[in-house]
Order: structure tokens, then C-alpha cells, then sequence
DNA sequence: TGTAAACTTGACGCGGTGTCAAGTGATGAA
DNA sequence: TTCATCACTTGACACCGCGTCAAGTTTACA
């Protein structure tokens, strides 16, 4: 508990993402991270008092290990509207399949859970921005749709976004992360970008 | 129980259907919709065994009340490809309102319970039919774009038209219904006509 | 008058989250 | 050397929903 990354936490948080990644079905218990960190259930009450926490806990470390940071940053420095959009969905688009089974954990909490919501609806909010940007340098280009305000673009670009279209593409529909990642951008410049 | 239309059972759907509609934040209890019934909440067991039960009778009580088969009829009398895509977003766009209720509801068990997830696959499969009849509709005019397969442009139009995404418009970004059958619509044309 | 169907009442089991209290075993400072 | 503290364990318990069960009550109708 002292350290913030002390061993049996980082455990915890490692168990707890291998669980979510590969859970097939039904749900992911406290007791079950437990049991593959090889610690009692009441330890992961120490570390996180409620599932919420620990499951936001696992993104931050996500985001942390596949340096989320560093990924973003690189779709910021694109000049050209249209390449920082295509970086864009290059960068959160292809870091989906990461976050993937920890994000449908939180979904499934979220419409019960206050902690779960606050917590998911700040990690799109983040994911938002990053649209709203792209949109921005788009229309700063002269290269978006004239059929839209930014702000209905950016809400646009979000949704087609969204996890839950990642989910219904690759899952439902059986597409590749390739081909969601093609279809996606030709879908974004079809709708967003001037004829 | 004899009468498959007795008034308890009745009263049941549309308490339930009531409740999931007006549904703010925490889940409806089987015991919540006895009590809005005013029936006790073994009665609502004696019609409805399972939870599960319960929400696909309520889907089930919806299309019938709203019609549904005739707004789909409507949808598939179009000759042209265009007007017979636009009749089908129409009808399925125009209908979510109606029952997001309830496929909320359907679509939070889902996951952990296996007649929920029968119950609702199911259920869009429906809809994935009815886009794959306008898309063939589509090609069959010449009118669909040559960059994707029949079955891409399905899956696309079926995520185009998921709930999910309704859901994220109308609520997360706060679009009317018009805005969100607008852009719909538009949407749809851009990502699966020729240009 | 009797019986059967529809519903009520109140109890219970189950699974999962979260809490609590007492105990154990290492580490480190006096 | 001893004693305190920290990180963890053990086992019990409360709470909440779902679903079940058994024994009533009411209404209808034969």
C-alpha cells in the first residue's frame, strides 16, 4: 500500500487486465483477480476499496505499459488536417483492442455504478478532445464538410469511434482490426471531408 | 395465465415498459414493476419466469402496439434502391425512441444472461435483414458504391443504425431526433452510394 | 357445494459486492 | 532482543436482486 506500485498491486492490476482481455461471457469477479493474483480477496479491498476503482485503476496502467502518451503526441504533430485525422484514428482506433475487455467492464457498471460512469465518461470525454482537435485543424484547412457545424463533426468522428462500433465491427461482424481500421477512415473522409 | 392477453399480464408489460422508458440511472426491479402493476411480485414470476422473459414480452408487446410489421411493410415497397434505404432508416431510426427502453435493459443482461442474449441477437438480426434487403436493393440499381462488398455494406449500415449509436447522439451529444434521422440519412449516402 | 385457476403472503437459497474483526509473519527501530 | 507496524490472511457477516417454494385467499363456474 505504501509504495503506489508496490508488488502485489501491480499484481493485481496485471491479473485483472488478463482476466477482462480474455473473459468469454460471464462477468469477471473480485474473487476470480484475486485467485490469479495468488492473493486473498480482501487484499484487492486494500488496494481498491470498490471493483470501480480497480478497474479504472487497470486503464491508467493500460495506458501507462502501451504509453498511451506517446501515441497521442504522435497524432498532435501532424500539420495537415487530414493527416492528424487520419493519426488520429490511426492512434485510438488501433489501441481499442487493448483497453477492450476492461472497457466493457466499465460499460456494464456504468449504468449502475456512479464511480463507473464518472470514470468512463472522463475517458471519452479525453477521447473527444482528441476528436474535437482533428476537427479543429480539418476546418482550419478548409478540408471539412461544409454540411456540419465542428461541433456536429466532432460528434460525428465520436461516434464512429466509439467502442461500441469497434465491438459491433470486429465482434458481430467478424471484421479484422485492419479492416475496421480501412473502413473507418474512408468512412470518416466520406462524411467529414469537403467533395 | 389461460388467455394470452389476460389483463395482470397486461398490466405487467406496460408497468414494465413504463418504468424501463422512464428509466433514470438504476436499474428496474422485477419488484419495481410489480408494485407499478399493483400485483404482487410472485404474480409477475407466474407470468414472466425469468427477468429475461419479461423484456422480450415487453419488446414483443411494443411491436405490436406501435405496429411495427407495418412500418417495415412500408419499408420494403420502395422500387428504387435509394428510396427503399431511405424508407428502411425511416422506419428502424423512427422506432428506437420507442423501444430504447427496454432494448437498454435487454442489452445490460446480455451479457451475463443467456436468454437476453438469444432474445436480443435475435432481434437484430431482424434488423441486419432489413439492411440487407436495402442494400441489395442498392445494388440491383447500380446505385451502391464499388468499394465495398454487399455483406461490408450491411454490417456498415446495420452499425450505422445500431442502437448504440442512437443512443450516443440523441444522449451523450444531445441531437434531436430530426438531427439524428438527418444525419442518418446522410450519412448513409455518403459512405454506401456511388458517387 | 366443491374444485380449480389466479393471485397473495412470507419465507428461503444463491451469488456477488463490500465490511469487519482478529490473527499471522516479516521488517526494522529502540 | 523485543516490540511495533505494515501487508496480508482467515472467516464471518450484511445487503441486494433474482428466483423458488409452500401454504393461504378469492373468484368463477359447474
Amino acid at each position: 500500500m505504501s509504495s503506489p506500485n508496490s508488488d502485489t498491486r501491480t499484481r493485481i492490476l496485471e491479473s485483472a487486465w488478463k482476466l477482462l482481455e480474455a473473459d468469454t461471457g460471464g462477468t469477471v469477479r473480485m474473487s476470480d483477480i484475486a485467485r490469479t493474483a495468488g492473493v486473498s480477496r480482501q487484499a484487492v479491498y486494500l488496494h481498491f476499496p470498490k471493483r470501480a476503482d480497480l478497474l479504472t485503476a487497470t486503464t491508467r496502467y493500460l495506458d501507462e505499459v502501451n504509453d498511451m502518451d506517446a501515441r497521442l503526441a504522435k497524432s498532435r504533430s501532424s500539420q495537415d488536417g487530414i493527416e492528424r485525422l487520419d493519426a488520429f484514428i490511426e492512434a485510438w482506433g488501433g489501441y481499442i483492442p487493448q483497453i477492450y475487455g476492461v472497457a466493457k467492464a466499465l460499460l456494464a457498471m456504468k449504468d449502475t455504478d456512479v464511480e463507473a460512469n464518472i470514470a468512463w465518461t472522463n475517458r471519452m470525454q479525453a477521447v473527444r478532445e482528441g476528436c474535437e482537435a482533428a476537427i479543429k485543424a480539418l476546418a482550419d484547412d478548409g478540408q471539412l464538410t461544409s454540411s456540419m457545424t465542428q461541433t456536429q463533426a466532432t460528434d460525428t468522428l465520436w461516434t464512429m469511434l466509439s467502442v461500441r462500433n469497434w465491438e459491433q465491427l470486429t465482434r458481430d461482424c467478424g471484421w479484422s482490426q485492419d479492416q475496421y481500421m480501412d473502413f473507418t477512415r474512408r468512412a470518416a473522409h466520406r462524411v467529414l471531408l469537403t467533395v
